[in-house]
RNA sequence: GGGCGUAUAGCUCAGCAGGAUAGAGCAACAGCCUUCUAAGCUGUGGGUCGCAGGUUCGAAUCCUGCUACGCUCGCCA
């Protein structure tokens, strides 16, 4: 809104004051009928030493018939609120920035920046369930987010496809795996066997370093291991694939951990190079005490690879290849402290970009009664969530709407149900957890992918009979903004000027849940305003296409929000 | 024990670079479909903003202490 600059610099000028001072005081009140913006006046109170009322109305005076946009002011209390002039205000948001001819809220600031961001990163060899769903619809929504903004995304799966873990896979496979069940159905047959191995490691404790043994073989690309790794990684990715197209997410980088296994070497040399290396306990560490961080373990002391140091060599790699502007993480927050480790071995190796990179973070989904465990097999696979999502979204469609053609309704719950699972991992702060229950999942009212959906099929709807009389297209320039004057528009034209601050604030703090917020605002104020308006029946021509501008322009907001979420927009359902 | 995080309506969550009566959704109750899609809308009830101090004209928001829960603290990732 450039109506705070204008006003900041008004108000400045008539008291001699800084502006920057008004501009930070300026707030958007809590409620309409309070105004549009407003100025607290007990700071400059204490100042001044004047009652803030009598600053508030000296105030009114002063700036009163200096801006055209400015319909009136109040003093209430000590606030001195300001009313913009509602047609003029929306004849500024829908035609300034008038949605049906570009992506509301795009930018190209990062045109030429490079923002690599790595998300899903599921472990092969095991089942793809509901918690990592956090990362993937997490991270492609933050990824969108930099696009929608001109950056040059790379997507990155950084596959689990190494580590002693697999190593400990080899194992179980050797004592339990059956060839039959591996062909029938990989994942499963492979995670028995994994789950089994810590079964049995209670009363056989050296299975533990028969892992660790094959793990060490297979860093040393021993053939008999190496075979049977390279044969479940295949398989695996196979089974991802499937979750991947099902959810219309296309990597543009699938090298898992073992690619970087050796580019270790090197990193172990420039640490070495710098002196940062130390030995304790027999393994190789940088200390961080200056960091006030533990020592990171880039060694261990088998002189096998780690995690850590397996991450530090994707960094390089990573800015060797793609020369990024940022390298964000999006890893759940338990590996908070890892990534806080090796962030900073980048700084003591005086890698220049150690700032660049980034961890966000996400809660953990849990049930209500403790943790998904893969080991223990208590998980919930995100197929069989999107199944039961879009089954019930295929009820609902049919009750509604009975004539529809059956590919059609197919259609329609495919992307209903895959988008209500999508939206609940979205909508809020992605710190929080997330207990898992079917019924929250399933919940297709209120603050729900579907109801956004709903809405924007229903302006859809209503573009298309206006289409269909003759009415529409007309040049959005023609309408008269005096009719959108009501409480119900102005709410929404609110919402559309709030929208590039919202995905630029999402953007900022890869936080998607802030973007959609004010999609689903939105898509509340429309309804609003579709059930006390008659639009396509209204009292006459010019308040008609007033309102359908007003439609129009919502339905092209709804679309942004819900595209940069990963969610379809359908103009019927 | 150290570090990080969380605590707001019965439930799920916003709000937190201090500001005007603390907001949504779900659930509950009462209404609105011969008219543009009722996956919608309107209304009602529901709050010691974890506890205790402090700073301030003003604190859910900032500071300190405490409590509860979660995560984490080298050879798993």
């Amino acid at each position: 809104m450039h109506y705070k600059d204008e006003l900041a610099e008004v108000l400045a000028k008539e008291t001699d004051t800084e502006k920057s001072i008004f501009f930070a005081l300026l707030e958007i009140p809590p409620q309409a009928d309070m105004g549009d913006l407003a100025l607290p006046c007990f700071r400059l109170a204490k100042e001044l030493k004047k009652a803030p009322n009598l600053i508030a109305s000296e105030l009114k005076e002063k700036i009163s018939g200096q801006l055209a946009w400015l319909q009136r002011t109040e003093v209430v209390g000590g606030y001195l609120n300001f009313y913009v002039d509602p047609a003029q205000y929306a004849k500024a948001v829908l035609q300034n920035g008038f949605a049906g001819s570009k992506a509301p809220g795009s930018g190209s600031e990062g045109k030429g920046k490079t923002v690599l961001v790595e998300y899903s990163s599921p472990n092969i060899a095991k089942p793809f369930h509901v918690g990592h769903a956090f990362s993937t619809l997490v991270g492609e929504a933050i990824a969108n987010l930099y696009e929608y903004r001109g950056y040059d995304v790379k997507r990155l799966n950084h596959l689990g496809d190494y580590g002693t873990q697999f190593g400990k896979l080899i194992a179980a496979w050797r004592h339990w795996g059956s060839e039959e069940a591996l062909a029938e159905d990989p994942i499963t047959e492979l995670n028995r066997v994994y789950v089994k191995f810590y079964r049995e490691l209670g009363n056989n404790p050296e299975l533990e370093d028969e892992g660790r043994l094959y793990f060490k073989r297979l860093e040393e690309k021993a053939p008999e291991e190496y075979e049977l790794w390279k044969l479940f990684r295949d398989l695996s990715l196979k089974a991802f694939d499937k979750i991947y197209d099902r959810l219309d997410i296309k990597f543009d980088s699938m090298l898992g951990e073992s690619f970087y296994s050796d580019k270790i070497p090197a990193v172990i040399d420039r640490l070495r190079a710098m002196g940062l290396l130390e030995e304790s306990e027999g393994a190789q560490v940088v200390n961080l005490d200056s960091y006030d961080l533990n020592p990171c373990l880039i060694l261990k002391s088998d002189g096998a690879t780690i995690y850590a140091s397996r991450d530090i060599a994707a960094v390089y790699y990573r800015d060797e290849t793609w020369d990024f502007y940022r390298n964000i993480y999006v890893v759940g927050a338990p590996q908070k402290n890892h990534f806080q480790q090796v962030f900073a071995v980048l700084k003591e190796a005086g890698f220049p970009k150690a700032d660049q990179c980034i961890h966000v973070a996400f809660g953990t989904v849990r049930f209500a009664d403790g943790i998904f465990s893969t080991r223990q097999g208590n998980v919930i696979l995100l197929n069989d969530l999107l199944a039961e999502s879009v089954a019930k979204t295929k009820v609902i469609i049919q009750n509604n709407n009975p004539d529809l053609p059956m590919e059609e309704v197919d259609r329609i719950a495919e992307s209903v149900g895959v988008g209500a699972v999508r939206y609940t991992f979205l909508r809020n702060g992605r710190e929080r957890d997330i207990v898992f229950s079917w019924d929250d999942m399933l919940d297709f009212e209120g603050d729900s992918a579907p109801y956004l959906q709903y809405t924007f099929a229903r302006c859809s709807s209503i573009m298309r009979l206006a289409e269909a009389n003759g009415t529409w297209p007309f040049d959005p320039k023609e309408i008269n903004t005096a009719h959108l004057a009501g409480e119900e528009e102005q709410a929404i034209i609110k919402l559309q000027d709030g929208f590039e601050t919202a995905v630029l604030e999402a953007l900022d703090s890869h936080e998607p849940s802030i973007m959609l917020r004010n999609t689903s605002q939105l898509a509340r104020a429309f309804n609003r305003f579709y059930n006390s308006r008659s639009i396509l029946h209204a009292e006459n021509k010019e308040v008609m296409k007033a309102r359908l501008i007003l439609t129009e322009s919502t339905r092209t907001y709804l679309k942004a929000g819900l595209e940069i979420a990963g969610i379809d927009a359908l103009d019927r359902m």
